[in-house]
DNA sequence: ATTATCTATAGATCTATAGATAATGC
DNA sequence: ATTATCTATAGATCTATAGATAATGC
């Protein structure tokens, strides 16, 4: 039986379920590891189809993750506040990062496993990567060694500050997968755990570089 | 002209070369990525050639990695101290976690690839490391819950910081290429960057836990 | 007439195997 | 005679394109 070109519903507009699954699939496998069959499948229409739409499975990618990438890197710069108290800037830097971080979860993934498997679009994701955390550096730098200066906090490089935060909040995204088969998490009491986490990682951060009496 | 079958030095055993070589390659792209004939081409000799000896691809990464991986996780496990001091017991966890990975830095990154990319290996390794998390908390859980109560370091569960330890031994790590590119390291100094951000994971690990007046 | 969808297929891989040939150990 | 190496090739993908056909908008 020859396959009837399926009507569809208004609602059911295949280009952006194409884009839909897409996104879905690349996000979980990484771009090598999705092919255009698949996304087919998932879809319900032709892998034919997907090219007609989009040309090329990279054109796809891209028009899917190149923004993705630049504004999640830029939204942690954005995301500093102007406050009084550098206890709250550090609070508030946290917390906006994480914030976004749970929006993309599978994002972080996504942008290493290109950064090693694909040379080209690394150099590309690199060269914005560093800019934004030359800025974001740079931001907050002066204000880091006025409180050093001023004994409250030890001496540190806002770069390994920089690097703190990522890695505690990061890290858990990072290893979802390993995190919720120890903990036998399923999905939603993995999102509540990183809610709790978040906490966490702030008196993690503030604690190794506030200055009490006692090492 | 008809390839010659190269004679070889007996130093040059071409087995151990593809072992060498697959490893390498393995280890930069994940498995997926690597084909067998680049392997080849690598070693110089015929992609039959590395079947003949290991028979399948999969066979060949097994043998590469099945031993690695569990005894990557498992010297974690076997690096705690006893020490009348608390203290000194999260520096020497910290410090040999730290020196495990520093001798496989692109292991953490082989694992998070092979997580999400093959589903049945996924099941393997993530069941070995259930095991070792399982006792590495339950080893570390009585003298933490000591400290807790009296009052020397602030409430948290065991497995918050073993997280905390992870997060910041690993995430260099799996950033590697991108640390390096944002800061114009050569791998030399990438090397040197993470033996001086060891003491760096240690002050921020302890001082986030232990407890002093003010917050 | 134009746009959306399908069928069929070319051309590039890639893994694995069969079978030929050269090198080595006795 | 056995072991190491090569050539050639089958069979599975996978991406991308050409060309047919159905649906839609006018």
């Amino acid at each position: 039986m020859a396959n009837k070109k399926v009507r569809r519903e208004k609602s059911e507009n295949v280009e952006q379920m194409i884009l839909n699954v897409a996104e879905d699939i690349f996000l979980e496998k990484g771009y090598a590891m999705t092919s255009t069959t698949e996304i087919a499948k998932r879809v319900g229409c032709n892998q034919a189809l997907i090219h007609y739409y989009f040309r090329t499975k990279e054109r796809l990618f891209e028009k899917l993750f190149e923004k993705k990438f630049v504004s999640f890197i830029s939204a942690v710069v954005l995301s500093k506040e102007r406050s009084a108290n550098f206890k709250d800037v550090v609070r508030s830097i946290i917390e906006s990062h994480s914030e976004i971080i749970s929006q993309n979860p599978r994002l972080p993934f996504l942008i290493i496993n290109e950064m090693t498997t694909n040379p080209v679009r690394f150099r590309v994701i690199a060269e914005k990567i560093k800019d934004t955390v030359g800025s974001l550096l740079s931001g907050i730098d002066s204000e880091l060694k006025k409180e050093i200066e001023a004994g409250r906090v030890r001496d540190i490089s806002a770069f390994d500050l920089f690097l703190n935060i990522l890695s505690l909040n990061l890290f858990v995204y990072i290893a979802q997968p390993l995190i919720s088969h120890v903990r036998d998490y399923s999905f939603e009491e993995f999102v509540k755990f990183t809610k709790l986490r978040s906490e966490e990682v702030f008196l993690t951060v503030w604690g190794g570089i506030c200055i009490n009496e006692n090492i």
